[in-house]
RNA sequence: GCCGAGGUGGCGGAAUUGGGAGACGCGCUGGAUUCAGGAUCCAGUGGGGAUACCCCCGUGCGGGUUCGAGUCCCGCCCUCGGCACCA
């Protein structure tokens, strides 16, 4: 009997697969290629089994489509710039750039013992300055061309981590990194105008639909937020300034009774000291910025500031009140609302609160509506009415109508505004890309040359104790040059958000050596990715950034492409059930007694065990996959990964799953193994079967069947767990037919030998180390990593006697064996024949027959 | 509240196009082997009734279309995820 060693036959083939370079992707343009690329991981320190189940999936498509003869694109790299290394060096003393090094080194073992097709050729960290010096120059030429700013503005700051974050990046008012509550800071800081691509970005997921999953698109549509609408102009009585408003329903401008103002905007204030109210103005606009974060959920009270000012209304001449109310957001639109109380709920509740008019103008189909008795506001289309020449209109029709009289007066315009806001990339940290500029007491804010290039971020900074970036602090750092005048200046010390490193990684992977900072001819090549793999919790920020970044690098001449991501499949978490003693806490699995108490300390008490989730230290369900290699090996983990659910779908941990996963394999290995002598030198069957005995063209009817599932599985729908399933009920068949058919039996073992190299075949890119082995044994010279993916032959493939369904009234009653071409009187004839289908029928009226060939056939009768 | 995904045995999950519901795996039950346990192998395994042939029920709930519905349509319930004073 042999034994399956995991760990002997693993070690052995990745170190063939390293020593032959098999995994090397050389540029061939005149081979069809295939890029294939999981979201690289922060270097935190080990992988986990997420990463696991996120680069097995990828590595099963990299390997499938070479063996599909694709030109494979499969890099790895390190996402490592991030605050978590400057944590870890406050608690350990050890400086940010080794910590993360290390934690590289580490990682990439890991990653090798796994038996992952990378391309280590390619392998790049983004804190190296050979990477970051040509996001610096991106950065210079988007300067150049207004694509990045410096504004002052209200920022979230999060205080745990000293700095700002862009809107993307705040969850629920808290930082999506460490869950610290965001405060509001006005701040200056440098901006990437994503803006200027919204229509485009929004349009561009127009040509991913289907190759994406809805749910992105839709939460990718949802952030952009496109609105169309108008500008409206109010003037200010007696002043010459007038008041911008964005409105979606200009077909409600009739009704307006008010003006709301965001605390904010730059007329607020003016108005309020023109007024005379300075003091509670101010006052008021802090009490906001305080209430941002109630603001933002929609539940703080609406509250708001008489401002003592009026406009009038550009088609009425009514005067119309200006207040400063806490609910409108300087950040869209204009930062002003026309309010509307009848037909806005918002402007409904401010009305009912400051006792302001409330004016009806839209009329619903049925019905009436009277201010005085309304119990909220009327958002819905209807009739316009109490609105000059425009009553009796459709408010549809309304909406345009209105906004071409605005338009010829000169009063409005037709606008489309985005929810989107520019991505704000100042971070105030050390562990990131220096932002190239300095600050030059005679010219400003100058970019550094493109010849300086890269700003090194200094390796010999101290750590403030606090956890505040020492840059500012570092004067060999900040002392510097103006690259224009050459006087005294001063270096920005803020980094870049580490998503502008995993903005660009992708587009390095097609040329990692360039001396530029992009080859055109190598990206062309490559890109786009074809299969891009990776967490769904990137659903907005990388995946937006990166289609934003791509798009200025295009512009920029870098890239001839628009959307860098042709395919996308979000997977699923890993998750595993908590265990939970009212006494002690989040226990471990093994604190838990095989009776469901507590172990620990000899408590006794009843363990809860939770719903499964997320992976996570605190709540003791994390799986150490270092420690599943070791005890079941590589392949076993990749296999047990890819069966236990489709790749989109949560994953649950499963011990005894495992144990499965790994069963099969040694039900394969020693399947195979106890036979490979006697095949080795057997050639697979090739004749066209008539030799054959029912059995064996059964099997290898079974073999054909199976090769064209699993390339289906594979091909059109990544659903490993089905093509896995079909690979068993494989097996089983072979181990079937092993029992019931004598050796002797002419053409036995050129079946079987075509049975096993296909179940080899089929499972290598999924268990690539034992497949090698099996491979080997079976007598073959090549490596299977580098063998052709098995074709399917229909001929054999196809059933010679299919089971027809015999149902009576829709009720099955018996199956019939019957050659696959049978017509409908043949069907007919031998189901009436049928005992149990004629004890259904008796007594009853045939009314009718449906036969559906090679299925079933259905007899009506009442 | 709005948008999206989903609800199938004890569990993870299958089911191309409307055509035998429950593939494959786990678990469980019985048996073989063993001094014993483990491992392995064999058989069974949706529920109920009969325990022989068979019959009835069954894919969140209620209706509908159809010869036939897990799959299509209408109305609800629940779970998960996202968004949510965006004018």
């Amino acid at each position: 009997m042999a034994e399956y060693r995991p760990e002997e036959i693993e070690t052995k083939w990745q170190r063939v697969w390293e020593e032959r370079q098999i995994f090397r992707a050389v540029d061939d343009p005149g081979r069809p290629k295939y890029y294939v690329l999981e979201m690289f991981p922060y270097p935190s320190g080990r992988i986990h089994m997420g990463h696991v189940r996120n680069y097995t999936i990828g590595d099963v498509l990299a390997r499938y489509k070479k063996m599909r003869g694709f030109n494979v694109l499969h890099p790895m790299g390190w996402d490592a710039f991030g605050l978590p290394a400057e944590n870890a060096a406050l608690r350990h003393g050890v400086h940010p750039a080794d910590w993360t090094y290390d934690n590289i080194d580490y990682m990439r073992r890991q990653l090798r013992r796994l038996g992952f097709s990378y391309d280590w050729t390619r392998e790049f960290a983004t804190c190296d300055h050979e990477y970051y010096r040509h996001e610096q120059l991106f950065f210079i030429q988007m300067l150049e061309r207004g694509l990045a700013y410096r504004k002052k503005t209200l920022v979230n700051w999060c205080p745990s981590c000293h700095t700002v974050l862009a809107n993307e990046q705040v969850e629920d008012g808290t930082c999506w990194r460490c869950g610290t509550e965001v405060t509001q800071r006005e701040m200056e800081g440098w901006f990437f105008r994503i803006t200027a691509y919204a229509e485009e970005l929004l349009e561009g997921l127009k040509r991913l639909q289907g190759k994406w999953p809805e749910k992105v698109l839709t939460m990718q549509r949802n952030w952009i937020g496109r609105s169309e609408g108008a500008e409206i102009e109010f003037p200010l009585e007696g002043l010459s300034e007038k008041i911008t408003v964005f409105t979606t329903r200009p077909d409600t401008l009739y009704g307006v009774t008010f003006i709301s103002l965001s605390p904010e905007h730059p007329l607020a204030e003016k108005l309020a000291e023109d007024s005379g109210l300075r003091a509670e103005f101010e006052a008021f606009r802090q009490r906001c910025r305080r209430q941002r974060r109630e603001i933002e959920e929609g539940v703080a009270e609406k509250e708001g500031l008489f401002l003592r000012a009026y406009a009038i209304h550009p088609l009425t001449g009514e005067r119309v009140p200006i207040f400063a109310a806490n609910f409108v957001l300087m950040e869209y639109g204009t930062g002003a609302v026309m309010a509307v109380p009848a037909h806005d709920q918002r402007d409904f509740e401010f009305a009912k609160k400051y006792g302001l008019p409330i004016k009806v103008v839209i009329r619903p189909p049925e019905g009436d509506l009277d201010p005085e008795t309304m119990e909220a506001a009327y958002e819905d289309p209807g009739v316009m009415v109490n609105s000059g020449p425009f009553s009796g209109l459709p408010s549809e029709e309304g909406k345009q109508k209105i906004v071409e009289h605005l338009e010829n007066l000169g009063v409005g315009r037709r606008r489309i505004t985005y929810r989107l806001r520019d991505w704000g990339v100042s971070r105030q940290r050390y562990w990131g890309c220096p932002i190239p500029v300095v600050y030059c007491e005679r010219c400003g804010v100058v970019p550094e040359k493109p010849e300086n290039l890269p700003v090194k971020l200094p390796l010999n900074a101290q750590l403030d104790e606090a956890g505040r970036s020492p840059l500012p602090q570092l004067e060999s750092f900040v002392k510097t040059r103006c690259p224009r005048c050459g006087g005294p200046a001063r270096r920005e010390t803020d980094t870049f958000d580490t998503f502008v490193e995993s903005s660009w990684y992708f587009l390095r992977f097609a040329c990692p050596d360039a001396r530029e900072p992009l080859d055109r001819e190598r990206v062309h090549y490559w890109l786009p990715v074809d299969q891009y793999i990776g967490g769904i919790e990137h659903a907005i920020l990388h995946l937006l950034y990166a289609r934003f970044f791509t798009r200025v690098l295009r512009d920029l001449g870098y890239v001839q492409l628009d959307e860098p991501f042709e395919r996308l499949l979000t997977q699923g978490m890993v998750i595993k059930e908590p265990y939970r003693c009212p006494r002690h806490g989040w226990i471990y699995p093994e604190e838990v007694s095989p009776e469901g108490t507590c172990l620990k300390e000899g408590c006794g008490e009843k363990v809860i065990v939770g719903r499964p989730e997320k992976m996570s230290k605190s709540k003791c369900n994390v799986v150490d996959p270092d420690e599943m290699i070791r005890r079941y090996g590589a392949d076993t983990v990749r296999l047990f990964m890819l069966f236990a659910a489709p790749p989109e779908k949560d994953l649950e941990w499963s011990d005894r799953g495992i144990e499965g996963a790994h069963r099969f394999l040694k039900r394969v290995y020693q399947l195979i193994m106890n036979r490979a002598d006697k095949l080795r030198e057997v050639s697979p069957y090739t004749g066209d079967g008539k030799d054959l005995s029912p059995e064996l063209r059964a099997l290898r009817r079974k073999t054909h069947q199976t090769i064209r599932r699993v390339t289906r599985d594979l091909e059109e729908r990544l659903h490993f767990n089905t093509a896995i399933a079909a690979v068993m009920e494989l097996v089983n068949f072979i181990e079937d037919t092993l029992k019931e058919v004598p050796e002797e039996t002419p053409g036995f073992r050129s079946v079987l030998k075509e049975s096993l190299r296909a179940v080899v075949l089929l499972l290598s890119p999924m268990t690539p180390h034992i497949c090698e082995e099996l491979w080997s044994a079976l007598g073959e010279e090549r490596l299977v990593s580098e063998a052709s993916w098995p074709e399917w032959d229909e001929e054999v493939a196809r059933e010679e006697e299919i089971t027809i369904v015999v149902q009576v009234n829709g009720r099955v009653r018996d199956n019939l064996r019957l050659p696959a071409d049978a017509d409908e009187e043949t069907v007919k004839r031998a189901a009436l024949s049928s005992e149990r289908v004629r004890r259904h029928l008796e007594g009853k009226t045939l009314r009718k027959v449906v036969f559906v060939p090679g299925r079933l056939i259905n007899f009506v009768a009442g």
